[in-house]
DNA sequence: GAGCAGGCTGATAACGCTATCATGTACGGC
DNA sequence: GCCGTACATGATAGCGTTATCAGCCTGCTC
């Protein structure tokens, strides 16, 4: 089918072996031979066969992202951050949605991993399982949250301090009934928010139930019971924090639809800033994170294990930003 | 390092030729064969080579998707459909973005064909060059744009129409003048688009200029500058039609930072539904397209002509719908 | 008791490439 | 005129699979 090799040689009248050091920059050819090898290379269209090379050369200049789901433009924007820096360096992204389920995640672990990747990108989902991986000496770097105690890289972002930044400016606004929507706290970087929504609180003195947390899911109609469940309260806050994009969607939307306004009837801080945040009335203030960079980081990190770097496992934290904008009542 | 057929066959005491035959499923093997070769295989984790099985086989169960931006929700949307599908029937996405630049384009597919995949879906760049592919005989469907002449499947969906049926609907609340914001028409599905906006036009024997028309990029900056150069004119239009999502941002921004209200000052509509589209105020009327139907769609196709099918290529069309919010002024 | 069928198995040739090694040629030095 | 050296090339062994084929053993038939 495809023009191999020998065909190249064959055409220019020479050995597979010296068309192969022509073309392959290793060994020696002459320039003569490399001149015609190179002419009937372009001539016939060669293609090297990348498959053959990788059996050979054991790697395949590949490596998987595993996000939860694409469509979620978080996860889109770290994609986007990890192959521009990949492509740069010649690799090609294998691209895998997992849905926060661990069994999909299993499964899309075990097809990149025949397909023998040099290294891994993954958002872990809640309950993930990477000791396997980490075993078989597979470079992996972690995104967006850490699996507890596994001995890998890991590309964070401090959502501790971004969430007690976000929860302490709606403090200093005034408000003292301050809930939060947030995903299962099973996701590391959830749970990492949470506790900053505590300590702020604890911070100021204020003492907040577990009523005012609300859990939702990573399917739309669970962020939306979710935001319902926690504003159609007797005793709903006057402030609340969406510790997730999808969160803040639902928040918004129930808001709408309960006939809240924001952020009078309710002032309203997201985490995660979207290109849409300003475009609604009014601009929300958000926890800014810095999504492509994100993946940036993750993408070099994953470059220099892949080229065997075997330094002590790392952390990296990203720092977040507070965007005040007009949603959390701060400004006219 | 992994661990390979032979290791299996030589721990389960076997050659590796039945080794392979017991866990094939082709040729013959003992009962007792068998299980001692699927206890060991089971015992060392062993995970067979998709690599070395490509290069036999001559298929990678691999398929490439090449994108704009994979940060663009469209492009995300479509994704999602499309490996929701090849997933299903065991294939791995290879995702690479194109940034409308056709010389990226070109890197990308060659990236992507050495690695041998299977099949390709391609939302082609304006000035694309795909006949190569074609030529080649790689399995191949081309998403949301056709190259002109090009014979190769298509899914697409009816742009004309949804343009059409977005601008009559401004006419019929009554406008007149009626702008359009879009992409370069160099792309196929904008240039679908500025044709169903004028047949619509026209059709109401309204005439209108080429200054009604603006055409932005690929970039942020570059949708809210065509957005500001219609909406600052003297003769600002008192309707606008954007083409993509990326342009009713820009649209947005601009009457924002214009003052202008919207619909009064300004109506809109715009194509493709975005999550956010009820989120701002007013709620937006939108040519809605079935983006992540679009995906699979391509990836059934693709399917089909990688199992061999060869009937004469294919143009799919999808429908779009109007959905008729505030932002056009035609409800309270 | 010889032959044969049928059930199992090991040996082996690809797939297209990388990389090494041995062979071969031309040239200059003595 | 012979040998050593540098240059240039072909042959060849893998990489880990798939898939075919020849051969072996067991047990049965006549």
């Amino acid at each position: 089918m495809a023009v191999t090799l020998k065909d190249v040689a064959r055409a220019a009248g020479v050995s597979q072996a010296t068309a192969a050091r022509a073309l392959g920059g290793y060994g020696y050819a002459s320039p003569t031979a490399r001149r015609r090898v190179q002419e009937s290379a372009g001539r016939l269209g060669y293609t090297p066969n990348a498959v053959a090379r990788a059996l050979v050369s054991n790697e395949t200049l590949t490596v998987g992202l595993v996000v939860g789901d694409i469509e979620n433009p978080f996860f889109a924007a770290v994609a986007r951050g990890l192959s521009d820096v990949l492509e740069a360096a010649g690799y090609t992204v294998l691209l895998a949605n997992a849905d926060e389920d661990p069994e999909r995640e299993r499964r899309a672990l075990r097809a990149l991993r025949s397909r023998r990747v040099d290294g891994l990108a993954v958002v872990p989902a809640p309950g993930a399982r990477l000791e396997e991986v980490v075993a078989a000496g597979v470079a992996l770097v972690q995104l967006d949250r850490a699996v507890r105690g596994l001995a890998a890289d890991a590309v964070l972002v401090d959502n501790a301090a971004g969430a007690a930044a976000a929860v302490s400016h709606l403090i200093g606004l005034g408000h003292r009934s301050i809930g939060i929507v947030c995903d299962s706290p099973q996701i590391g970087s959830t749970a990492e928010r949470l506790v900053g929504y505590r300590k702020a609180l604890r911070a100021a003195g204020i003492e907040t139930g577990p009523e005012m947390i609300s859990i939702g899911g990573p399917r739309q109609g669970e962020a939306l019971r979710a935001a319902f469940d926690l504003l159609q309260r007797p005793d709903r806050p006057t402030a609340v924090f969406t510790a997730s994009n999808f969160m803040t969607h639902g928040v918004l939307q129930a808001a709408r639809e309960l006939g809240l306004r924001i952020p009078s009837d309710l002032a309203l801080v997201g985490f995660d800033d979207l290109d849409w945040t300003t475009l609604v009335d009014p601009p929300l203030t958000v926890v800014s994170q810095p999504v492509v960079e994100l993946g940036r980081t993750a993408g070099e990190r994953l470059l220099a294990r892949i080229h065997g770097d075997s330094s002590p496992p790392r952390r990296v934290r990203l720092h977040t930003q507070l965007i005040v904008r007009g949603s959390c009542g701060a400004t006219a």
